[in-house]
DNA sequence: AAAAAATGGTTGCATTTGCAACGAAATGAG
DNA sequence: CTCATTTCGTTGCAAATGCAACCATTTTTT
């Protein structure tokens, strides 16, 4: 396929919880997850992990990271499962030839991260909510958005759902099985039901 | 100036607290802050307002709903104080000719793309932490390191500085308080020196 | 199969913080 | 200038939640 020798792409194995890149390094690439799970986290000074990006089998990850060519990323890159990844560089995309297949393949990856800062936006607003109750809310009608179903599994343990919602495991399952004793959900490990 | 024509670009003024986009529509264009600050809004559905981001002079906003032509944008624009601002088009970036300047502009374009998706980023990152004193932390850490000085001003009032950091008000003015009294910080209005 | 590690739920407690009510100071309008 | 509006800090209180400790269950490894 011309866009894989454009973007000069290789693919990879990984095992879980293998790293694929660490924190102030430079990305080449980004990656493509063809197979598995992997998560970007951010480790701040006090070495208290955040997850930033939770990227499941279809996603990518780094694009801007390695569009810019930031010299030192501010974040881990790790596998939560065995993985396939397939790394891209950006090099061509900044190629000013007039090269018409290369234009589409821009206008995708511009695509990406547009979409990419929707998807974003939508994590700050669970954040912002101020209760856990809301931030369960926000995030369930979310997934019942995107699933287009009111049963869904999600692709986090409890400690990781806790991260990506910015609070307590403790305080997270205290909540969740509140909601579940007044009848607002069901849940039996990652699958949840709104009820 | 070329890009303004192949932009289909247009200058209008606002005043203080004008809507420049209501939720819902979509957005023909995106726009550029000449003077004067914009804030992006989302309202859940209990009406309750969450601040998504606070565009300065300078600064962009709307460029990844446009390009994608999202048509129910989730957002509401408005001025905090009159504003003068350039609308932009972002039909002409799709197109495939295959001009060298068009080439460009859709760089720059990118490029934009992928430094909001850093700075949403480091939002999140705020909005992760668990305390509130911690959030402040982060967030002058960040000023901080953008502006290169211990001493800052931020474009938020308090009230827009709660909703930014995920918080109430008065928890806010509480915790400022706390620390200036602990020799941590001084601050006069919204300008922050750190100790 | 047995042992070790990871995952998830519960609970008591101290801290944090959302909220409401209020007053002071600053800002803007007439 | 005067009045109205906005902005900001303070405080009491109730609710939310971070945290630690603990146990049960499941999953992985040996």
């Amino acid at each position: 396929m011309r866009a894989l020798s454009l973007l000069e792409a290789n693919r990879r194995s990984y095992a879980r919880g293998e790293y694929l890149h660490r924190m102030g390094e430079p990305l080449a690439a980004f990656g493509v997850v063809l197979s598995g799970t992997v998560q970007v986290y951010s480790d701040d000074p006090d070495g208290h992990g955040m997850m930033m990006a939770n990227v499941a089998e279809g996603g990518s990850f780094g694009e801007s990271l390695a569009f810019l060519a930031v010299p030192h990323a501010p974040v881990h890159i790790l596998t939560t499962t065995g993985c396939e990844v397939l790394w891209l560089h950006t090099a061509a995309l900044r190629s000013s030839a007039p090269d018409p297949f290369l234009l589409r393949l821009r206008d995708r990856f511009t695509a990406m991260l547009a979409t990419r800062t929707l998807e974003m936006n939508d994590r700050i607003q669970i954040l912002s909510r101020l209760t856990l109750r809301e931030k369960l809310f926000t995030f369930f009608a979310e997934w019942q958005k995107r699933t287009g179903s009111r049963t869904f599994t999600v692709p986090f343990d409890r400690a990781a759902l806790a991260d990506y919602l910015g609070t307590n495991r403790t305080a997270l399952s205290r909540e969740l099985s509140a909601m579940q004793g007044e009848g607002l959900i069901e849940f039996y490990k990652n699958s949840f039901k709104i009820l």
